[in-house]
DNA sequence: CCAGTACTTGACTCCGTTAGTCGGATATCG
DNA sequence: CGATATCCGACTAACGGAGTCAAGTACTGG
């Protein structure tokens, strides 16, 4: 079970540009540098962060990226599957199509996709804010998932 | 962020031999042909499985393997980090050595320990018997999980 | 005791994906 | 103009996963 150095490198450089607190650009260059990523590999990356606006981008000196929303408003899981493009645990769970096993579904179907969901859940419910300042992540996602479960109840 | 089918489908011969509810050993030949691994593919997982404790195996004709324990008493955890022998889902979570970044805790290091604990307490609290009987399985984790805490509260 | 069944082990191969590189183009600022 | 950036697509080496193969060993039923 493990994830891309996709996913992972693009939520790094994400929290960089959230911790450089003034509203200045900031270069890939940079970026590079602190987290340790060659340049050209998160060039790759930034390219799908900005298709999915969720950085927006300016050229020439003194140019680079910037948040295209408060941090507070970017979830982790946006930027994971901007980079990565699949959250789903197995291909069974991910499909469309149910026929995991000789065209039916598998016998641990449902286990796959309760256990995506609730990756999902917690990588919804967590905010690049919530990174940046470091909070208690296990009791930020519970708070935002109860206040979820609360507004809008369970289907 | 995909999981090996080594994990995957050492679940699914488990649940298969839960399955079965008499108590005779199960053949790899009869799992192969249910679930459509191949037999040579599901010897070096039972190998592995064998070796965790979670199955006993005989020889001979008639032979096969069996739960080592019961259904209700083995979780999918153990199944897949037996299988599979990582649940960590990035290489900075898991390590023991906390460098990850130039030798110092990456950024993110706290999301994806999160993360990964997040995914541990629900295959844990998730056993082979709530698969077999077809549960609510987020339902039956999260009671479960609830009574862990009551029972002893966080630390 | 024999034959067949089934487990056991380890090495080996094939293949797709990931991770990362490279070269060049385009835009912008001073 | 020239330095600094982003942008874009193609290319490749290497790794790990998935599965195969071959040669055992143990056991049971008859």
């Amino acid at each position: 079970m493990k994830m891309s150095t996709k996913g992972r490198y693009a939520v790094m450089a994400m929290i960089d540009i959230g911790e450089q607190a003034n509203g200045k650009p900031v270069s890939l260059t940079e970026i590079a540098d602190r987290q340790d990523i060659s340049q050209e590999y998160l060039e790759q990356l930034f390219g799908k962060l900005r298709r999915a606006n969720l950085v927006t981008s300016s050229r020439g000196p003194g140019g680079g990226y910037v948040l295209a929303r408060d941090a507070a408003d970017i979830n982790i899981s946006e930027v994971i599957l901007a980079a990565d493009e699949t959250l789903s645990v197995t291909r069974c769970a991910g499909d469309a199509v149910p026929g995991c096993v000789k065209g039916e579904r598998c016998n641990s179907h449902d286990l796959w996709s309760s256990l995506g969901r609730q990756m999902m859940n917690f990588l919804d419910a967590i905010t690049l804010e919530d990174v940046v300042q470091n909070r208690n992540l296990a009791l930020a996602a519970s708070i935002r998932q109860a206040k979820d479960r609360f507004v809008k109840p369970l289907q």
